[in-house]
RNA sequence: GCCCUCGUAGCUCAGUGGAUAGAGCGUCUGCCUCCGGAGCAGAAGGUCGUAGGUUCGAAUCCUAUCGAGGGCACCA
């Protein structure tokens, strides 16, 4: 099958045709800056800005844009407007083509761009023993949501959750519950996860205030590390629970992540001596204060000292900079990563700025292959600090899903719907996990963002809710059809609103590989808001249903287009559409 | 001290160097005889932190500066 040309394409490349006509063969292959614009469906200001470059004034060469579009064919009506912009008006024949085209294509006109690229997408990490809250949030739905996209568009995805599984705190955890035989945690069904909770909150103070206690839980590590059965049965346990709890919340959330995505630091633990004797063979680590760290150029602290990262401690344990640098080398040795992207907090920046440095100078890393920190700001309460609770405590992922589908039971209930309970329990289920990822996923990345229940929880407005409301709408009119919408008349009219609609759908493909480029999800939640937006519009001023002949036609034809984009698209988000809602 | 984010409507946020800076929430006014009102239309609300610079054109790029947050030696 053909590709399908996106209308804006086709307009780019009719301007950037004229424009290398009209222009000297040095600036043949200007841009031709085509955007959506208020005053036409397209404005190309590629002559304005390549004008003073060609010493010419800029109006005239809008002009001679215009009359060489014009000679192409009639495709596209176009005038120069104000200095020099070049405003294009796409005919309702091309609209409705593009609709036929798009429909006709069972990727609605998205190329795998990316096929061929292997990328490892490293996301969510949750630790052992922790539960997980709303700050594991953000890791999980935007890592999610990349690997989606990235995935749709062909490439081939890793996904690998590198879960915190080792270390010290598990000499603290595993002594303190050897020496608290009451903090036993097993066993307490939905409450086992709190258990485990408040037994690393009792540990980790116990192992600030005691330092006798802090001694033993660094032999107990020691012990961990040796392979002493008693102390590796303890700790194969609190993984265990750990990981079945991870998944519950995952199949809640509606990741992809399973247990296949495993990866956790104790994957890592036989690699750690030779990662530091290979940097220090290579004379890229050295000793230091009596740890073996790696230095990067131009990376200072505050003493004017430039700042190690720390490979292995004094005490001959090894930071997570060695076991970063164990799991990269594996990415790229064994899972053959052309690309190797960490979905992690942004106050890690400059940890795998000296990680990604070694490496590369290591040869761990070579030309070639990327690998790229992807950070997201951090979740603040009110008070602008890392979200707590006013009791000290943050607050648990199930509860703010709790508290979601509360919100949206409620919502239900007051409107009314002719649900049986499990339908409804599904839809409460849907638009509750919708209105969470939609909240975390629709803002800038690298922002941090205050946390607002409320907010999070809200189905009216920009909202993942509307979104999956503006499909059910759409799926409803094709249900009443009782049709596809696959017989356009590209001879018949478009109304604005139709026009519009299309227009937005017409940049899909365009958006998809804009998120893949910048790995920003905000842009597809954008996007598809605007879609929802356009479509409602044309809801509102395009009956379907009592439309007639080409015009019924054509509009089931948009409906089917708009609900599969909107489908497709929140899928990519990681959110569900459900026929009804 | 150095480095990294971020300063846009009352609040929460979008905004590829292009024409008159946009949404949502909140406030106010309309709209169910009509495909789902979790909706639509409209109003009010802006020195885009500040000052320079580059450019035909700057919220956007550069410099300085103010403000908020974060990171910088053995937690991860």
């Amino acid at each position: 099958m053909a590709d399908v040309v996106a209308i804006s394409a086709q307009v780019e490349a009719a301007v950037r045709a004229a424009l290398a006509e009209v222009l000297p063969v040095e600036l043949a292959g200007a841009d031709p800056v085509v955007r959506r614009s208020a005053r036409a469906d397209f404005q190309a200001d590629g002559a304005l800005a390549v004008a003073s470059r060609a010493g010419r004034p800029p109006r005239d060469v809008a002009a001679d844009v215009v009359r060489q579009v014009g000679r192409q064919g009639d495709a596209f009506a176009v005038e120069v407007s104000g200095p020099g912009f070049v405003n294009v008006t796409v005919p309702d024949g091309v609209v409705w083509a593009a609709v036929a085209a798009r429909l006709a294509d069972a990727r609605l006109g998205v190329a795998a761009s990316r096929r061929g690229e292997r990328v490892v997408v490293d996301y969510s990490g949750p630790n052992v023993a922790k539960e997980m809250h709303v700050g594991h949030l953000r890791s999980s739905v935007i890592g999610d949501a990349l690997v989606r996209v990235l995935g749709h568009l062909g490439a081939e995805v890793v996904r690998q959750n590198h879960v915190g599984d080792w270390g010290t705190q598990f000499g603290m955890l595993i002594q303190y519950l050897d020496e608290h035989p009451e903090a036993a945690w097993q066993g307490q069904g939905a409450a086992t996860m709190s258990a485990l909770d408040a037994l690393y909150r009792a540990a980790r103070a116990a192992f600030e205030a005691d330092p006798g206690f802090a001694d033993r839980s660094r032999a107990r590590v020691v012990a961990l590390q040796a392979g002493d059965e008693p102390t590796v049965a303890v700790w194969r346990a609190l993984v265990q629970e750990s990981e079945e709890a991870f998944a519950r919340v995952y199949d809640r959330l509606g990741l992809l992540l399973d247990a296949g995505d495993l990866d956790g630091e104790s994957r890592y633990n036989a690699a750690l001596p030779g990662i530091v004797s290979e940097l220090l063979a290579a004379g890229i680590a050295v000793e230091s204060g009596g740890a073996v760290v790696t230095f990067t150029d131009g990376v200072d602290n505050p003493d004017g000292d430039p700042v190690p990262l720390i490979v292995r401690k004094k005490d001959g344990g090894y930071g997570y900079a060695a076991t970063d640098l164990a799991t990269l080398r594996l990415r790229v040795e064994r899972y053959q990563a052309d690309r190797i992207l960490y979905v992690v907090d942004a106050r890690q920046a400059l940890h795998f700025r000296m990680v990604f440095d070694t490496a590369r100078r290591a040869g761990w890393l070579p030309d070639g292959v990327s690998a790229e920190h992807v950070p997201f700001g951090t979740v603040l309460g009110a008070d602008g600090k890392p979200f707590k609770t006013r009791s000290g405590a943050t607050v648990r992922l199930a509860d703010l899903l709790d508290d979601a589908e509360t919100a949206a039971r409620g919502v239900l209930q007051e409107k009314g719907d002719d649900f049986t309970p499990a339908e409804r329990d599904a839809v409460v289920h849907a638009a509750a996990t919708a209105a969470v990822k939609y909240a975390d996923l629709s803002t800038t990345r690298t922002r941090d963002y205050v946390f607002d229940v409320d907010q999070m929880v809200a189905s009216s407005g920009n909202t993942g809710v509307y979104l999956q409301y503006a499909h059910a709408r759409v799926r409803s009119i094709l249900r009443k059809a009782g049709e596809r919408g696959e017989n356009v008349d590209d001879a018949a009219p478009a109304h604005p609103a139709e026009k519009e609609l299309v227009l937005t759908l017409d940049a899909f493909e365009v958006t998809l590989r804009d998120v893949a480029a910048t790995l920003e999800p905000h842009r597809l939640c954008g996007y598809l808001y605007d879609v929802a937006t356009a479509f409602t519009r044309f809801y509102d001023l395009c009956p379907v249903l009592k439309a007639e002949g080409a015009t019924r036609g054509n509009r089931l034809a948009l409906c089917e287009l708009t609900s599969r984009t909107l489908a497709t698209g929140l899928d990519l988000l990681g959110i569900a559409a459900p026929e009804r809602l």
